[in-house]
DNA sequence: TTAGGGTTAG
């Protein structure tokens, strides 16, 4: 009877089989039981069992066995350098991966593509796509590996002019409609803007599956159509695909760009359901929409109460931002320590979330000392929105001349969102000189930036120069230059109601406005007095007053207190910045009605509660 | 032995 021995001699594949089984079962102890039976059974010298053997090995995670095995063979084969290319590749050893490439007398396709997947992989996209062209001109010709991963590299660099190129490569060799390089075709397009084109490519496509699903979901997402992506996702259930984890990112993130609370509370569920919860990408998502959504209590839930994920850089950067979004400067800055001593190396995103915290609260000294961390301990050069939240801190200090300094001596070119930070700083100390200055220089930049008109005007008008404030306004009408207008939305039974300024559209907005007033009267009672200084036009005191009360955060509050039930915390978005009044007519609300409201502006959440606001008067 | 899709800021 013949032993196991010579059966798996006499039997390769079942030699193979084994391993790969052991590789399944994560079994190091297997395939070094294979390894040694090898040895003992004298097979060491065949190129066969050594190659599956280090194929293995490099699959285990054990790179050092996989190399020393590779280090004693007598014999390789362009397979042994490959297998042992690829190991490093999986493993994150990309600079050993290289070395071996470059070490090697003879390559096939295989090697190639490995390579270039490799370098494309850990996103040295330009480094990828050129050996791409040597490997051309060493004579291979693209495969759909090769076609997969160059499309990836493109799609990296958004690079349209040498991703068509490869649609070229692609359709003369009849690779068009092959799924993956289809996919990849799809996402190239997507990633450099053209979603139509995208489109078309996964449409034309004879078959589908998840990730070609994915691809059209994640980029309606990153081409600002979150409806559309919502409605994708529908589509492919319907289809009878299963979302999996990377449907949910997508998806998730596509409610926080909506910010529909409703719909993303029943994605969470299913996200649930579908087990995908041990995922940080998810959590991420998660964190991210409920903050956005002006739920920071649910998103710290699932950030503190996550089970069975890896730690991860994003996800701790999701938190550090939900908690600066909502005016926590303390909590992000205690998150970021322990962060720190998790092990994770802070990125500039990580850092851009930090310092946001940090001028959302006012923090100064805190923030200049972040920005040196940034600089000096972990090596980032801090882009202009980095430089931005010092240009705010420092100017909120009343130290104007010394932000603007900052702006002048900055290493990278300042954009409009820098000056106009500055400007609303001019605006909050009332420097309506240096205010003229900085909205020169924007509307160099922009000549039809309204808010900066506006901010000027209204800086003018602090100052009570209203000469100054009527050539402003002279000025937008010549050039044809509209005012942004406000719209502020609630959503109530997953139904979104939004109101503009002045809006009298809404089926109920007779009741709203007598609403308004008779609550306004009740406030007045309190001690309210409304602000009619932010009020631009030239009006007498009652119009601007009525001007004032038809705010669209005031309609937006009001159609909420009329239509949910007492004591239920109230969430209202806006487009613009609250202005001076709505925040003091905020803060009287939630005494008067004794309610918990919650307004996101254009930057930032504000919490009013027992006439007080979490920003502390600071925004 | 080699291939495609995602998340954090504004």
């Amino acid at each position: 009877m013949a032993s196991f021995f010579d059966l798996l001699w006499s039997e390769s594949s079942l030699f193979s089989r084994i391993l790969k089984a052991s590789v399944q079962c994560r079994s190091l102890f297997v395939a070094q039981q294979l390894h040694s039976i090898m040895i003992t059974g004298g097979r060491s010298r065949f190129k066969f069992w050594s190659n599956h053997l280090i194929n293995a090995y490099a699959k285990l995670g054990v790179l050092n066995f996989a190399f020393n095995l590779f280090d004693r063979m007598p014999q390789r084969n362009v397979m042994s350098y490959n297998i042992l290319l690829g190991g490093y590749i999986q493993n994150g050893e990309l600079g050993a991966a290289v070395e071996v490439f470059n070490e090697m007398g003879e390559r096939n396709s295989a090697t190639w593509n490995a390579i270039i997947t490799g370098l494309i992989k850990f996103e040295d996209n330009e480094e990828g796509l050129r050996l791409f062209l040597k490997m051309h001109a060493c004579g291979f010709l693209p495969d759909a590996y090769t076609l997969g991963s160059i499309l990836r590299g493109c799609a990296g660099l958004k690079d349209l002019n040498r991703g068509k190129q490869a649609h070229g490569y692609a359709i003369r060799s009849g690779l068009e409609f092959d799924l993956i390089v289809g996919s990849s075709l799809a996402n190239m397009y997507m990633r450099s803007g053209c979603l139509r084109e995208g489109g078309n490519v996964i449409q034309l496509l004879p078959v589908h599956n998840v990730v070609a699903c994915n691809t059209l979901i994640a980029g309606l997402v990153q081409n600002g159509c979150p409806v559309g992506a919502l409605d994708q996702y529908n589509i492919m259930k319907m289809a009878g695909f299963r979302p999996d984890k990377i449907t949910f990112v997508s998806v998730i993130s596509s409610c926080s760009e909506l910010v529909t609370l409703g719909q993303g509370q029943k994605i969470h569920a299913e996200a649930i359901k579908a087990g995908a919860m041990s995922v940080a990408g998810v959590i991420s998502s998660l964190v991210s929409m409920y903050s956005r959504c002006g739920c920071l209590d649910y998103a710290a839930t699932v950030f503190w109460e996550k089970e069975g994920v890896q730690e991860d850089l994003v996800l701790w950067t999701a938190m550090i931002a939900a908690y600066g979004l909502h005016g926590r400067g303390q909590e992000a800055i205690e998150l970021f320590e322990r962060m720190e001593l998790q092990g994770l190396q802070a990125n500039d995103v990580t850092f851009l979330s930090l310092l946001y915290s940090c001028s959302h609260c006012g923090l100064r000294d805190k923030g200049l000392e972040f920005f040196d961390l940034m600089l000096h301990k972990y090596g980032l050069q801090p882009q202009v929105k980095h430089h931005t939240c010092i240009v705010d801190l420092l100017g909120r200090a009343g130290r104007l001349e010394e932000a603007e300094a900052f702006i002048q001596s900055m290493p990278v070119k300042p954009d409009v969102v820098i000056w106009k930070t500055l400007l609303s700083a001019c605006k909050i100390h009332k420097n309506a000189d240096m205010a003229e200055r900085i909205c020169e220089e924007i509307l160099k930049i922009d000549p039809q930036d309204s808010a900066s008109y506006v901010l000027l005007a209204n800086t003018q008008a602090s100052a009570k120069r209203w000469l100054d404030v009527s050539e402003v306004r002279k000025t937008m009408r010549e050039r044809m230059v509209k005012k942004e207008p406000g719209i502020s939305w609630f959503e109530k039974k997953n139904q979104v109601h939004s109101f503009a300024t002045g809006d009298q559209s809404h089926p109920q907005s007779e009741e709203i406005e007598l609403y308004l007033k008779k609550l306004t009267d009740e406030l007045k009672l309190h001690g309210y007095v409304p602000d009619t200084g932010v009020v631009l036009q030239d009006m007498d005191t009652e119009e601007k007053e009525f001007s004032l009360a038809h705010h669209s955060e005031k309609l937006a509050l009001a159609y909420a207190l009329m239509n949910t039930p007492d004591g239920v915390a109230i969430r209202i978005m806006k487009n613009l910045r609250v202005c001076d009044d709505c925040h003091v007519v905020i803060k009287y609300i939630s005494i008067v009605r004794n309610r918990e409201i919650i307004v996101r502006d254009a930057t930032r959440f504000h919490h009013f509660k027992n006439g007080h606001c979490s920003c502390r008067d600071y925004w």
